[in-house]
DNA sequence: GTTGAAAGAGCGCGCGT
DNA sequence: ACGCGCGCTCTTTCAAC
């Protein structure tokens, strides 16, 4: 991945779009050799889909809260990681070092399912404690991670040369 | 919103695709109504744009860290929340309740990189301390937030009757 | 609100350089 | 890496229900 390619997904992330022509205008980058560089981040493994920016406050979701899961995995973590995956709401989910196990974020249509989740979470074997945090207001949710990134610090980071 | 619309959005979670054809293929919507239920969806706010699905292992950002913020913002927490989301890294921001005032999930490139980061939210003048959590495996990403949900459940929360 | 047909715009892809 | 051109998909409109 050199500082093309970089470019590239910087301005897909600020544009909100995939559009070659959209992104020429923005890159001056050629419309035929956009193509020939997004098939090869697909390849890559870099892009995987194409979706869409949710505002999910707008959706509906609009309770976020932040789980930190306690739990006594014996060995390894995969089946209980399965179990934290299969709860519903659950949309995002990392396995951590330090005094917790799990840091789990969620988005719930209201308060009221809060403590459906918990339950979800309590009732899982392995799970010994949960604490449980709620946002009061989401101030960036993570569907652009280019976003936070100046374009020079994402070349000097991720290109090649 | 109604069902037609959840079963729309969930479709396009699952498949990872906004294209009309596959989308009609999966829900049995005819491809106009597909195009005239997106445009309300853009209308109403709920879909925002178009974006690639990103590897962020993939891309580069493979380190991932949970930092919590206790803070001393008197009255509003405008100004603090913007200098939190200037840090470079920095996906994810969530004013919080609770002991900790903030909740932010950033991305690196590698381990070093962290001391920039937790450096960064300590030179802020209303930060009082920051709790790093390093993530050892990245379970989810939060990318896809319908993924979570069955359509069934997704329908009883959202769709209007 | 939903749908099909039809026309126009933009995209996907391969070839040649 | 880039331009060109063909075929295809997507987008938009419109008339009908």
């Amino acid at each position: 991945m050199d500082e093309r390619d970089v470019r590239l997904l910087k301005a897909i992330s600020d544009l909100g779009t995939g559009s070659p022509e959209r992104l020429h205008e923005e890159t001056e980058i050629p419309v035929s050799t956009i193509h020939y560089r997004l098939n090869n981040l697909r390849e890559a493994g870099v892009i995987e889909n194409e979706l869409y920016d949710l505002d999910l406050d707008a959706l509906g979701l609009g309770v976020t809260v932040v789980i930190e899961v306690l739990a006594d995995y014996s060995g390894s973590h995969e089946q209980l990681s399965e179990r934290l995956l299969g709860v519903e709401g659950v949309t995002e989910a990392y396995f951590t070092m330090g005094e917790t196990d799990f840091v789990v974020v969620a988005r719930l249509p209201d308060s009221d399912d809060v403590e459906r989740l918990i339950r979800a979470f309590e009732d899982i074997e392995e799970v010994d404690r949960t604490d449980s945090t709620f946002v009061i207001k989401s101030l960036r949710d993570g569907q652009r991670p280019l976003e936070s990134y100046s374009l020079d610090t994402l070349v000097g980071m991720l290109a090649d040369e």
